[in-house]
DNA sequence: TTACATAAAATTAACGTTAAAAGCAATAGT
DNA sequence: ACTATTGCTTTTAACGTTAATTTTATGTAA
């Protein structure tokens, strides 16, 4: 029914063969064959089939992206990097969520690598048992980590250590002296943006206070609201608060501030992390850190593309992105 | 090297059919050779290669999304949607970006579906000329079409009529007298919503008037200070504004709003469309038009499903769904 | 003229899987 | 005892492509 190599082979009077050597630019093809072949292939609307090319080939140039979740900022931003790159090159990018449940996710990533034969994986804020990791390295899939360091396989990410330093700094150098920290309760990022505040702090002589920092769960407007309440009745002359856990939340604390009757930047200086697209038109604007996702997404997708030709190797050391503080009227 | 359907085969001491037979649970298989087929599976690792399968089936289990740009907030969440109902299938997701460059749009189509064998394809936001979508049809390649209507295929929509209906009739019945629109330039859905608030207009004996109409370009927040500006220039009196070209906008209406000392609602009612994340936090809350995408962008992957299943046809109608009214304190 | 090199195309086999047809025991029916 | 039937497995061919090998035709050198 649809038109094959050998449809054109037939038509030209050639064989099968010759017709993919005309189509992989074979030199060895005379001009006139390639001619003819050419032509055929206009004529008759070919279109050459992967799946036939894949198997011989032993490739699919598929990317396959995993994430847990594509409702995340993050994660979309970062596929819109990667997707970015895509534009010059044969590769086509398979999207697999695990929404956030575990259990299925080594069945997935061992289901999308040996049942779909994906040439190579980018893996977004995902762990990964060390396990599997060796049986995919044994197997030699190329696998590139986004934000989570997984041992034994390149990840790209940012410098969370420093954004929270250049935060943090930044309060300190606009004179405030009692500065808050909201952060997540968990995770890598949350313990370098802590690193960062703390490393600040010890520079400058400030001490680290147990009391000013508030742990939240889910990086939502309500969890800001809570923490500021929290932070504020325990520590009444505080006048800065970071937001590690996000602009969004760091819009919540702006919000119960208003609410509050505590000015900002006046009684309280404020600074999120992301610069989300509302920041900017947040009253009064937010000053926030700012990562550039996507160009980072961009980069995995390199890093990728070099493991899969070659040229990078698994033992690779990690690629860190620089933060960017976007200074606004909350400071 | 990797383990194949023949490796099982010879392990086992049958031929590879039958541990095909075995894999596609054929109920010609004794129990005993099942059994024995199923343990060398697992205790070799084995994952039967979708690409082979593909090549011999004729199906590739892969659905394509295309958009024409993914940082738009509307394909991400219908990518959204439509990945909820991925689980339970043997589908994938394959992703598109035509990113705006039209020229190209054809050619990719073409070689998503004639290269990559995608067995369906979910359009976003795009039309396609009719001359394409002829030749699809002709080799039976089921299309969804998502927010776009194209002749010929089914498109799965929102009522934007209505939505814009609605938004109008809550200014009415709540008072209003002069009721100012903000909408986009050009494309269906600026249409349709002109004609919804056009109808309410209409139904309740108000005046159409050229004056209250404001057409943007970009559906950004700059869109929508100009826009307020040059519509309370012409319109001193004016009371709404229906911001028909999406929150954003609306946010900067109401910013502009409060930077000229307009009261909202008291001297201006505005109301948003889409209830973006962020509608919900601004101050006033936005009342705008909510869409729920990703039960749209899930129904048009059922809706892809039937036709490849064969159980709806091209023909099939357009579904269209209904938007929502979210009243907050903007009114 | 014979042997040899070269260029171009054809043959062959393979990638991993499955559908259809054929084969072969063991059992059942007459 | 012979044919049918059933139950299970094997054989064969195919999906669309490409890599490696072989063939054929043509040209060149001695």
């Amino acid at each position: 029914m649809r038109v094959t190599i050998k449809d054109i082979a037939k038509k030209v009077g050639v064989t099968p063969a010759t017709v993919s050597m005309v189509i992989n630019n074979s030199p060895k093809i005379s001009q006139r064959t390639r001619e003819l072949v050419l032509a055929a292939i206009k004529d008759m609307n070919y279109h050459p089939n992967y799946i036939g090319r894949s198997l011989v080939k032993g490739k699919t140039n598929n990317i396959a992206v995993v994430a847990s979740f594509f409702a995340s900022l993050f994660a979309l931003e970062s596929v819109r990097g990667i997707e970015s790159n895509l534009r010059n090159t044969q590769y086509n990018l398979i999207l697999y969520s695990t929404r956030g449940i575990e259990e299925n996710e080594n069945d997935m990533l061992r289901r999308i690598f040996y049942e779909r034969r994906a040439d190579g994986l980018i893996i977004i804020s995902l762990k990964m048992q060390k396990e599997l990791l060796e049986e995919f390295k044994k197997e030699g899939i190329p696998i590139v980590f986004v934000e989570e360091i997984v041992e034994g396989a390149p990840t790209v990410k940012f410098k969370n250590i420093k954004g929270a330093y250049m935060a943090t700094e930044q309060f300190i150098k606009t004179n405030r002296k009692k500065i808050g920290l909201i952060i997540g309760e968990s995770g890598q990022n949350a313990e370098e943006r802590m690193k960062g505040y703390r490393e600040a702090l010890e520079d400058y002589g400030y001490p680290y206070d147990e009391g000013l920092v508030a742990r939240v769960a889910n990086y939502t407007f309500e969890d800001g609201e809570k923490s500021l309440k929290q932070l504020v009745k325990k520590n009444p002359k505080m006048d800065a608060v970071f937001c590690a856990a996000g602009d969004v939340t760091a819009i919540g604390v702006m919000d119960e501030a208003k609410d509050e009757g505590i000015k900002i930047p006046d009684d309280l200086a404020v600074i999120g992390y992301d610069d989300i697209y509302i920041s900017n038109l947040t009253n009064p604007g937010l000053t926030t850190i700012r990562q550039p996702i996507a160009q980072m997404g961009s980069q995995a997708f390199d890093v990728l593309i070099g493991m899969i030709n070659g040229t990078i190797p698994y033992e690779s050391k990690i690629v860190s992105f620089e933060p960017e503080i976007i200074i606004r009227e909350s400071v």
